[in-house]
DNA sequence: GAGTTTGAAACT
DNA sequence: CAGTTTCAAACTC
């Protein structure tokens, strides 16, 4: 990824002095997370209103983070307040537009941010009972006449379990955010997204509003999220590391799949919302060379006995990877060879991959693979008019069902629904999933209707 | 972690 | 279309 040096910094153990006694120290444990959005707004700022809704993307890296976890751990820090810089780097809430800002973009504001103090971290964090959620800071408005509103800064962080007493709170100094907290760090993710508002209360107005939006789809009017966001980091598809192609060739794995770079270690990266107009000719150049690039090359359901519409674009063309090592986008895949691959010596065979390809996980499972419980479901025997094919539960499906769960359980919270009807409504949604998979699996036509069974469970 | 190998994509 | 180069990831040491 592209960008500039952290504009977060965390505060590391207690063998660092505070500059502020109000400052805790912590053992930190980074986990670098993928950023989630969670804040979702269910209705459009009102024109005559002035820009109600700002959300800040800052974006710290894994390296650079850790580097600063050394340098203020041996260095004393002046605390004063972020300060943003001018509102025209802020740009009004527009849903689904992110806005990008790294360090440099703190400078000359006038907007600060100061801490919020742990109560009121509890306070809010009762009322919308996060579970994802963590830390809010008040934005505190520098101008005297806008001091009557104060907004909140409300950081939103990865899907991870928060225990209240693990809080996190936000102190600013200079040009840096410090991330503290009692326990585990967690707010370590490279994107951090804040989303500020002018008014201290829409938190709750706001989760109000969208008591009647409980959908697994996103609605358009929802800040911008992927699939990806929403899913537990194991999951998360691999960062890429370009350091040529600016991420916009076919080399680059997220070019490739159709998504932006996100947590990428890429260098001069243009596959990103701030080159979109690059990135949008990029698109257009790859596919006028190649009219499948972006689709998937290899078919999704292996083993199938009806025909599908993803079955291999082409082939592999391995020649000493014997086609059973990753090198061979078949076996990457997990998919045995066809007539299409051009391969030489070729291993990766029908009954190579079956059941269970099995082959794949006994060559050695590699490093960064992200097998998934349900890739461990035994899959044997042919598929019959009962029996589902092997390989459904491939990657995109468990990360398809991971990411409908996910959503399910945010858009839990953020209505504000209880544990039980959450846990319910999650069990809910993985057997709509589930019935769903299964269905395509068989080859029968997507159920459009609920059934009596669907029905049983409400 | 550095260097090598590999095969896809890009280029000529 | 074929051959070559470039590229990024996989792999090895």
């Amino acid at each position: 990824m592209s960008g500039n040096p952290p504009s977060i910094v965390l505060l590391p153990s207690s063998s660092s002095p505070s500059p502020n006694p109000s400052i805790q120290t912590a053992n930190v444990h980074p986990i670098v997370r993928p950023p989630i959005i969670l804040h979702q707004q269910g209705s459009q700022p009102s024109a005559s209103s002035s820009i109600p809704f700002k959300n800040v993307i800052v974006r710290p890296y894994r390296d650079s983070i850790q580097q600063a976890l050394i340098t203020t751990s041996t260095t004393n820090v002046d605390v004063k307040p972020i300060v943003l810089q001018s509102s025209d780097n802020i740009e009004p809430h527009q849903p689904n537009k992110r806005i990008a800002l790294d360090s440099s973009d703190f400078n000359n504001s006038n907007i600060s941010f100061s801490a919020v103090p742990k109560s009121e971290v509890m306070t809010v964090l009762q009322q919308t009972q996060p579970v994802n959620t963590l830390s809010l800071a008040k934005m505190v408005p520098q101008s005297p006449s806008n001091s009557t509103s104060f907004s909140t800064l409300r950081l939103v962080t990865p899907s991870t379990f928060v225990n209240p007493s693990e809080m996190s709170t936000i102190k600013t100094s200079g040009q840096q955010f410090f991330l503290q907290q009692r326990g585990n760090l967690v707010i370590t993710q490279p994107l951090v997204t804040l989303q500020v508002q002018q008014d201290s209360n829409s938190v709750q107005k706001e989760n109000n509003s969208n008591t009647n939006t409980f959908s697994t789809e996103q609605s358009s009017n929802n800040t911008r999220t992927t699939c990806a966001d929403y899913l537990p980091v194991q999951y998360q598809r691999k960062p890429c590391n370009c350091t040529k192609s600016m991420c916009l060739k076919l080399y680059c794995d997220c070019f490739a799949n159709g998504l932006n770079c996100q947590n990428c270690a890429c260098l001069n990266c243009h596959n990103d919302t701030r080159h979109e107009e690059e990135r949008t000719k990029a698109i257009a150049t790859t596919l006028e060379r190649n009219p499948n690039a972006f689709k998937s090359k290899m078919y999704k359901f292996a083993n199938t006995i009806t025909p599908q519409p993803d079955r291999p674009l082409k082939g592999c063309n391995c020649k000493k990877s014997s086609c059973h090592k990753r090198y061979c986008e078949c076996y990457e895949s997990r998919v045995p060879c066809t007539s299409l691959c051009k391969c030489i010596g070729c291993k990766n065979t029908e009954q190579s991959v079956h059941p269970l390809n099995v082959g794949f996980y006994r060559s050695g499972q590699p490093k960064t693979t992200t097998q998934t419980p349900l890739d461990q479901i035994p899959r044997t025997g042919p598929p019959t008019e009962t029996t589902i094919p092997n390989n459904v539960f491939n990657m995109e499906v468990t990360e398809a069902l991971a990411t409908c769960l996910l959503v399910t359980g945010q858009q839990c919270e953020i209505n504000q629904m209880n544990e039980l009807d959450s846990n319910l409504a999650i069990l809910k949604e993985f057997q709509r999933c589930m019935h769903q998979i299964v269905q395509s699996a068989l080859g029968r036509p997507r159920k459009l209707k609920k059934t009596k069974n669907d029905l049983d469970y409400q």
